[in-house]
RNA sequence: GCACAGGUGACCGAGUGGUUAAUGGUAGCAGACUGUAAAUCUGCCGCUCUCAGGAGCUACGGAGGUUCGAAUCCUCCCCUGUGCA
């Protein structure tokens, strides 16, 4: 109980973390700490749903726009740049709140990762050439021979994994399941707080559909273009809404094709957060959006009686 | 009105006499996830039971018919698209 208090807000798209952040925020006098994998990129702005600037005027917001468009940001970059902010923060005598749609970069801040050797991205290219050109299931035999364990429990089809596990048990000369035995990095410093939204799924979705199509009438497309042009191979660019509004300005998909097709993967995204944020243990879930009153005033009184 | 083309499970779309509750895809639901994760992958997916091996029921626009057997063939009807009037 003498540890300083941690508040993580999770939630999927939509579900109304901001507001309720911003709500936390301004009433415990707190700093907020973004955990989105896309938000760390600067000039992508529309797409990304990052807080206003206004509203990042009212609260100190961290860990959004502190990446270059062409950089990239691992879940063990994101780990180490959070921990510091959220040390700076508690010895500030403020109240870190974390929020959190991204959830490897969530799981990696508060669980830590394990120790593994860096990437490497000639080895990944060279396995992944293997795997277009002799199939994912020749990739898996190999990781059969390699770590045992690994490819049991990792499926042939999904060869970003499969590398992954090569990658790691080759160039550590170990399997990569022995490395995890050495256990993970947990966060140990905070008590935390962890608070859940879960609005009811029609609405959620209703929201995410109707916040999409938003994206595109402020802009979405333009913003696109104008970022695909200047960083044409830029990592976010292939992240949602980017990529329909990507295949547009290509020919590929009509306008309400493109805001279709966003909306869907922003649903199908939303979904899959559930199901890993399902996982979570120890998340204090309320059912709604974190923009209603009700929902907020839960959310406080679980924070005042942690404080 | 005539001539073609077509009506298949939530949607798109295969299937043209039997091993078809009906290939695929999408959506939906559930699950996995240890450094690009807004990524990638897996399972279920007509209904009802189930000793989980199966059992029963209902289904390919509608109604009849042919056949041992029909989504598939025939007749009539309804609807949709295109062309000609």
């Amino acid at each position: 109980m003498s540890l300083p208090l941690l508040v993580v807000i999770l939630g999927p798209t939509g579900s109304g973390k901001t507001a309720l952040s911003l709500r936390l925020a301004e009433q415990m006098h707190g700093e907020i700490v973004s955990c989105d994998s896309v938000a760390v990129y600067r000039e992508f702005e529309i797409g990304t749903a990052k807080p206003s600037h206004s509203d990042r005027q009212r609260v100190p917001h961290h860990l959004i726009d502190v990446a270059g468009p062409m950089e990239v940001v691992t879940a063990g970059d994101y780990s180490r740049l959070a921990r510091q902010v959220l040390r700076d923060i508690a010895a500030r005598g403020r109240l870190p709140i974390v929020v959190g749609g991204s959830g490897l970069y969530l799981r990696a801040l508060l669980e830590g990762l394990f120790a593994g050797p860096p990437r490497s991205e000639e080895l990944r290219t060279r396995l992944r050439e293997r795997a277009t050109k002799r199939g994912a299931e020749y990739l898996h035999k190999l990781l059969r021979r390699v770590d045992p364990a690994a490819a049991q429990t990792t499926h042939a089809n999904d060869v970003p994994k499969v590398v992954r596990a090569l990658e790691v048990s080759i160039s550590a000369r170990a399997p990569m399941t022995d490395l995890w035995q050495q256990g993970r990095d947990p966060l140990s410093d905070f008590n935390i707080l962890r608070i859940g939204l879960n609005p009811e799924r029609p609405a959620l979705y209703e929201r995410i559909n109707q916040r999409a199509r938003e994206m595109f009438s402020e802009g979405l497309v333009e913003e696109t273009e104008r970022l695909a042009a200047q960083y044409p191979s830029a990592w976010p660019l292939s992240s949602l809404g980017y990529k329909q509004a990507l295949q547009h300005l290509r020919g590929e998909l009509s306008l309400e094709q493109a805001i279709q097709a966003a909306q869907q993967g922003h649903r199908n995204y939303a979904k899959r957060q559930l199901t890993w944020f399902r996982r979570e243990q120890n998340v204090h879930w309320i059912t709604g959006f974190g923009s209603e009153k009700a929902v907020q005033k839960k959310a406080e009184d679980l924070v005042a009686a942690q404080a």
